[in-house]
DNA sequence: CTAAGTGCAAAACGTTTGCAGCGCC
DNA sequence: GGCGCTGCAAACGTTTTGCACTTAG
């Protein structure tokens, strides 16, 4: 947890960019809630718990901020609200997203689902892909469990 | 186009729904621009030449009944406008996006890609697919040419 | 001292909604 | 003459911005 701090500190002093209280509090509500996607406002909210005198804006600017830096990224489901996450550290590492159309999870595929399709794609398209983004919508494990168990 | 519209025209109706002018003008305008993949406010700009008192709230109505009639489909890329675009009449045929980060273009794949790893998927996460988004991000071959060229 | 960073409030943005009026069965 | 549909304007939730103040190097 430090050692990231840490590194993302030198990544903002690289880039001459300061490593403010509110910058700190924020990365580390980030760093606590790695698993969940949070949104602006969610993050506003918890930062507000440890320093309360934080205004939203400040929450936005950091924000944009490490997207810049790609230290997080910012993802977009489609709900209205942007949400952020960690980015994995070595560029290769793709993950995805399964989102439950019931109760609104999203969990995680780590693996990297998309290395045959994406060579396919580069070269019966003639595209240069630097990034992409899969998710699929559908009834995650534990509401079909609930469903069956009724 | 104009059986396409007539087909529409059915679904509306078999719905309790009008293909009320404004409307006509509307799904025209969707026909007419099928290739792009138009905001909600490229609509209205388009179908105010055809018809200029129609008003922006309209063509939202429109728009979102449309969607519940799965007529089009609601798209998302990120960018906080949400884009629309016909969708295929057999629910198993999926496309995906090619999104140019230089001209912004968006391409299509018509083919499925993700037939194994949806199989896989729902095995595996014990997730039950009902749709899936998949984008990629990059560089377009037009832009690729025209970088090489210079 | 200077420039970057902050908080606040106001503005902007895409989208939705309330409502009075209109037009079609 | 009722009801779906429309246009307008106002409201909405999220995000951005202008500005005066603060802070760190």
């Amino acid at each position: 947890m430090e050692e990231r701090i840490e590194r993302i500190k030198q990544q903002l002093h690289s880039h001459g960019y300061k490593l403010t209280p509110q910058r700190e509090a924020t990365v580390k509500v980030l760093l606590e809630n790695e698993e969940d996607h949070l949104s602006a406002e969610d993050v506003y909210l918890l930062v507000k718990e440890k320093a309360p005198e934080i205004g939203l804006a400040t929450v936005y600017r950091t924000l944009e901020l490490l997207s810049e830096l790609k230290v997080i990224h910012k993802i977009n489901f489609g709900d209205g609200v942007a949400r952020y996450e960690f980015r994995a550290e070595n560029a290769a590492h793709h993950h995805h997203h399964l989102i439950c159309i019931q109760c609104g999870t999203v969990d995680e595929i780590v693996e990297d689902l998309l290395g045959d399709v994406e060579k396919m794609v580069e070269r019966d398209f003639n595209f240069e892909i630097t990034d992409h983004r899969l998710t699929f919508h559908g009834i995650c494990h534990r509401c079909k469990a609930e469903s069956e168990s009724e």
